[in-house]
RNA sequence: GGGCCCAUAGCUCAGUCGGUAAGAGCGCACGCCUGAUAAGCGUGAGGUCAGUGGUUCGAAUCCACUUGGGCCCA
């Protein structure tokens, strides 16, 4: 007789195995066929409001696993929130202008940019922006990132431009734009300058040059034939040199190196006689930096006088303590001299040539005029000392080639202007983690102006005219408007492609000598004043994105934006309405790899995001996000993937395993609190203390504890307790048994409420497991379109819980006295055996009411309590035979006249199944 | 060189205001089961809480420094 035939035991369609790779592509479609996103905006109108602002990402190549941390993140959050009682709507955007664009359509269509013309080579960018926007908008979808996918936000859309316009229109008539001459990176293979976040620093190789400056007119303080020191790993720019900077608390001696009497700082004097290798060094006279102020220099080459001037940046750790300074080739240089009223000298060109300024070395590459410059200064025995150096440079982050200073016409937004509103609007924003905020309170506390003009063309031109006669720039509330409607009708291209008359508003006059005619600026905006207009773009109302709202709930990205989008949004936000454009700023760490490093192609340790997609499947890659601590840095491997993905299955399989158990349930049949057993409620309790635990960790931001309290509860209470242990409730009672249904109503319960609870963080399995549950009354399309279970105060009891704690923690013990009698060959299955339980005479009533209670969970067939001197378990062989159908042990077996292979319950249940 | 951050078993994480001998799961080893079966269960071995010094009756926890790593800047 094959009793299997007369249990209950699991049945479900739902497959064991995910094979999510082909699974997850048809879930796509029919979100798509459904219009998921539509839906849950419909379901979710009229609740607040939480606006989840995307920040744009660059549309140049395939996503990276940054981008699916980001993007995931996202998605979790904006789906927790539409479950939780908002309307959480998710319009995703790109930046979709730039240098790098301009450069990968350069290399990649061989196209030169000089030849064709402005309106042709932009054409070409926006379609290689736009190609890569369709791209990762695939990729992200792929994810199952549910977003406004069919509206995005483009940084080149017509509307878009217009409201950038705006803005810095807005930022003009608050006096915020201004022109001006300062050193600027400047790369001359680009031909452009660039932004500080622009730059990569690397090891270059330069000259290491000790240059004398003879005393011309010494104050009185120094003899005439003293000389200063400097020491430059620049020799090109010793002709835009105009002083030698000291700082002014630092001690300077006069010392007799042979027949020289330098100048140079007291703790730099043994290293610097070590490079001229000279013994000795006699000191004749010592001062203050300040002391030396004033003193005039002769100019190593030139007919021309170098200052001594002061300032406190100088450092006493390299050199001599005495810098060169050429305010047209440093920033601090600039900002010194100014102060003196020097000149700023800018003798080299766009493309790295001097220029008739450069006087002998004109025509010369900057890098290539250091040899000529040395050799020069070794004629006059002003070089008194040259190596090499390897130095960490600054380099262009596109073309890797040096960079340098060079002073230029530029356009810049004024930090002074409202710096101190940006500081009071940072400490206004809620900042996760908290320590965001020092980070960027420090960063707009210290930095200097922002140059927002590029000499490019893929970008947003400069609304700027000029007069033609006299050259006063001219911007202004009439031209402003007039560029920013004809750029929301047809987009910036027309700055490039309409006449001038077209582009000057009628009646323009310029206010300074009243001429009509004008040329305008040729220089577009820096992409991160694009992105950093996003909030006005596309929150503010009215705009294409109509269910925005000014300013954002949160900004979510990678913690390097402090000083990118978070900044420039920032100062856009503050500069035009004094307020934060976001009420919170999330920010999470980088991906790394196992050992913590920084993931290189030159490593070799990328973990590409399509390659786990079509291997192991994007549900995978959400709970690796999920599962790590997010504010520190991500590590990913092969090895972590593989965890997860066991984990994966490990949660997989208890779904599997909860719907197999309710295939003949109907939850119109479950039972209420009171009609459960205590075990049931103690679970009951159990998913209610996670259930708590999960919600508070979506409230706090903290998805990490989500996942380590969802698998632990599905490892630990679930599949090694409960429903090990209930099945012989399951299995062996009648289908329609009240201890079977208490079960099975406790388990739907448990379904339900980790599915809801998991819908953020495995989109596309929770949805397939969506598709087996059966529910009561109408059941939504998709289980995006539920909310999440709420807190429920009757299922806590902690009495029970007390109870049930002893009980488990005697189970623990029970457990390794089985095992000890496993390895004895005393038993194999824990059903083989009787359980003898010594315990205090005085508390024997309390376990004897519990007896039955303990050996359900211990999985034994018998119990037995017996008074001793303390907790103390023995193990032997269980009395009777076992039972055909249930497999328990009991004396009581063959008994049954007509079962004689059942114990008395199953004989039982087969004759009432038997009779029907 | 400066600002901010990270460091608890091989991996991912707990560890409340400083307080019994530092916890979980996975992985691993060794077993059990074959009615969750390309599943399920049990037991066990793994830790100088990065290091050093300090505060304290007592430190993974507080302070200082060091090392390694990350982001941003110079």
């Amino acid at each position: 007789m094959d009793w299997s035939k007369t249990l209950n035991l699991p049945k479900t369609d739902f497959p064991m195995r995910a094979n999510l790779p082909q699974r997850e592509p048809e879930i796509l479609r029919f979100w798509e066929e459904i219009d998921l996103y539509r839906l849950v905006q419909q379901k979710t109108a009229g609740r607040p409001k939480f606006i989840l602002h995307d920040g744009p990402p660059y549309a140049n190549g395939h996503i990276h696993l940054g981008h699916v941390l980001n993007k995931v993140l996202k998605d979790i959050i904006v789906k927790y929130r539409s479950m939780s009682g908002y309307d959480a709507p998710y319009v995703p955007g790109w930046d979709t202008h730039g240098l790098p664009i301009e450069q990968q359509v350069i290399k990649s269509l061989g196209l030169d940019w000089r030849k064709v013309g402005p309106v042709e080579f932009r054409r070409r960018c926006k379609e290689y922006a736009l190609r890569f926007v369709e791209i990762q908008r695939q990729e992200f979808k792929r994810l199952g990132v549910r977003a406004d996918w069919e509206h995005p936000y483009l940084t080149l859309m017509p509307f878009y431009e217009a409201r950038q316009i705006e803005v810095f229109g807005e930022m003009a008539k608050r006096g915020y734009i201004y022109r001006g001459l300062r050193p600027v990176y400047w790369c001359p293979t680009c031909e452009t300058a660039l932004a500080e976040a622009e730059i990569e620093y690397a090891p270059k190789e330069s000259p290491s040059i000790y240059v004398r400056f003879r005393v011309k007119d010494g104050k009185g303080l120094l003899p005439s034939d003293a000389a200063f020191v400097i020491w430059t790993t620049t020799p090109w720019t010793l002709p835009a040199n105009v002083a030698v900077c000291l700082h002014p608390e630092l001690d300077y001696v006069l010392v007799r190196v042979g027949k020289e009497r330098l100048v140079v700082a007291e703790v730099l004097l043994p290293s610097f006689l070590e490079v001229l290798g000279v013994e000795g060094g006699e000191v004749e006279a010592r001062f203050k930096g300040k002391e030396l102020e004033g003193i005039v220099l002769e100019h190593p080459f030139f007919e021309r006088d170098s200052l001594v001037v002061v300032d406190t940046y100088v450092s006493a750790e390299q050199g001599t303590g005495c810098v060169h300074n050429a305010p047209g080739h440093g920033e601090e240089d600039f900002v010194t001299c100014r102060r003196y009223n020097l000149p700023v000298i800018s003798p080299v060109d766009g493309r790295g040539y001097f220029t008739e300024e450069g006087g002998p070395f004109a025509g010369k590459f900057y890098l290539e005029a250091n040899e000529d410059i040395m050799a020069e200064l070794r004629r006059r025995g002003a070089l008194l000392a040259a190596g090499r150096i390897t130095h960490q440079y600054p380099h262009c982050w596109r073309c890797k080639n040096p960079v340098f200073f060079r002073a230029t016409e530029q356009w810049f937004a004024s930090i002074d202007g409202f710096r101190e509103q940006a500081l009071k609007a940072i400490r206004s924003v809620r900042w996760i983690p908290a320590w965001g905020e020092e980070r960027i309170y420090n960063m707009v506390a210290s930095r200097g102006d922002w140059c927002i003009s590029r000499q490019r063309w893929w970008g947003v031109p400069l609304p700027v005219f000029y007069c033609a006669r006299c050259g006063k720039e001219i911007i202004n509330e009439t031209t402003i408007e007039h560029i920013k409607n004809l750029f929301a009708e047809h987009g910036s291209d027309i700055w490039y492609s309409a006449p001038l008359e077209v582009l000057v508003p009628s009646g323009l006059t310029c206010p300074a000598c009243g001429s009509k005619e004008f040329t305008q600026e040729k220089d577009i905006m820096d992409v991160w004043f694009d992105s950093g207009s996003s909030h006005w773009a596309v929150l503010r109302q009215p705009s294409p994105w109509p269910d925005q709202h000014w300013p954002a709930d949160l900004y979510l990205e990678g913690s390097d934006q402090h000083r990118g989008w978070f900044n420039s949004s920032l100062s856009t936000a503050v500069a035009i309405t004094g307020q934060p454009p976001y009420r919170a700023v999330l920010t999470h760490g980088f991906v790394v790899d196992e050992e913590g490093r920084k993931m290189s192609k030159s490593l070799g340790n990328v973990v590409d995001p399509q390659e786990v997609m079509t291997k192991l499947g994007a549900d995978i890659l959400r709970l690796w996000v999920c599962s790590a601590d997010y504010r520190g840095d991500l590590a990913a491997s092969d090895n972590i993937l593989r965890q997860v993905a066991e984990a994966y299955r490990k949660i997989r399989n208890t779904f599997r395993f909860l719907l197999a158990n309710l295939y003949d349930f109907d939850p119109a049949e479950a039972l209420p609190y009171s009609e459960l057993l205590e075990l049931d409620r103690y679970l009951l309790m159990r998913l209610e203390e996670v259930k708590r635990r999960v919600l508070r960790a979506y409230e706090e931001y903290e998805f990490h504890l989500v996942y380590h309290s969802i698998y632990s509860f599905c490892t630990v209470d679930l599949s090694a307790f409960y429903l090990n242990v209930i099945k012989d409730r399951l299995y062996c009672s009648l289908p329609h048994a009240r201890e079977r249904r208490a079960a099975q109503t406790v388990q739907y319960r448990v379904l339900l409420d980790l599915l809801r609870l998991l819908v953020p963080v495995l989109a596309f399995t929770t949805e397939e497991i969506w598709r087996h549950v059966k529910v009561v009354g109408e059941k939504p399309v998709s289980v995006q379109l539920l909310d999440f279970p709420e807190p429920d105060d009757s299922l806590l009891d902690p009495d029970l819980a007390s109870r049930w704690d002893k009980l488990l923690r005697v189970r623990e013990e029970v457990l390794v006295a089985l095992e000890k009698a496993r390895k004895e060959k005393l038993i194999g299955d824990s059903l083989e055996a009787k359980v003898k339980l010594f315990v205090k005479a005085e508390e024997l009533e309390w376990w004897n009411a519990a007896r039955e209670d303990l050996r359900t969970i211990c999985l034994v067939s018998q119990l037995e309590l017996l008074p001793g001197e303390s907790l103390k378990v023995e193990v032997e062989p269980a009395e009777g035979q076992k039972c055909a159908r249930c497999w328990m042990y009991s004396p009581e077996v063959g008994k049954d006249g007509d079962y004689p292979e059942l114990c008395p319950r199953c004989a039982a249940v087969v004759r009432e199944l038997s009779s029907r």
